[in-house]
DNA sequence: AGAAAATATGCCGATATGGGAATATGTCAA
DNA sequence: TTGACATATTCCCATATCGGCATATTTTCT
């Protein structure tokens, strides 16, 4: 079985970095397409595609408008990445502290060490 | 070109559910790789696979001790997904208070609406 | 009607994927 | 040394991908 499609969640659908620039730009504001192509130069499209690929997972919404298309991005969707992402914050914090720790008694040690050499 | 490898970066290699489920099963504490076939039910060979793709990106470290290889969650490698994630926090949280207030602008009139057929 | 503008879709090629099965590698123990 | 145990690697296959390019679709304007 090949890797499981881009359309099959927000996790794989944001994998791809292109798409996590779209959905930055049009976070503030929805913006048709032709908005993107010039701000991130890529061309039209793939644009499109990606748009494609987003919409269809729901990280992003459309307004047609005659012949234009303004995307915005749904924030909502991306919730589930945060949330699961979330669960690891307490690990990386203790991690920290844990690093943080070492180092200050390292660098105690040190100091001692150093007033040692310079006592003896 | 075709899709960016998963051992990328974390966002790819973090796109495949039975990835993530194994970070979960690390992060509070290392762990062989037979308990990890055992929790989640996998194919041994599976499992080293998926492992092997974490270690590249530094999802996840290893400490040899004889034949066994305990592995345990690198939390630090999800933070830049945390962080670009976080970005649009305020993004649903602004969308969900708007939510909130249509719906009590709308039950409001409703009420209104009712009282002033009781009214009548 | 016909042309231009804005966006979407189709086709191609190169490539990496994840699953399955088999096998390789490394380590301990008798 | 030989065998059992724990983990890693290899090979094969079906499939979806992204990029490039050409073209289709829809709408608006003259």
């Amino acid at each position: 079985m090949p890797r499981a499609p881009t359309t099959s969640d927000s996790f794989n659908a944001v994998a791809e970095p292109r798409r996590r620039d779209i959905l930055n730009f049009l976070a503030p504001a929805e913006r048709p397409v032709g908005d993107i192509v010039e701000r991130l130069r890529l061309p039209q499209p793939s644009v499109s595609k990606h748009l494609r690929v987003l919409l269809d997972v729901g990280l992003v919404e459309v307004r047609r408008e005659g012949r234009q298309a303004f995307y915005r991005t749904n924030a909502e969707a991306i919730k589930p990445v945060h949330e699961w992402t979330s669960q690891f914050e307490r690990y990386w914090r203790r991690q920290l502290t844990r690093v943080k720790e070492r180092a200050e008694r390292e660098s105690d040690r040190s100091s001692t060490t150093t007033t040692q050499r310079r006592q003896s």
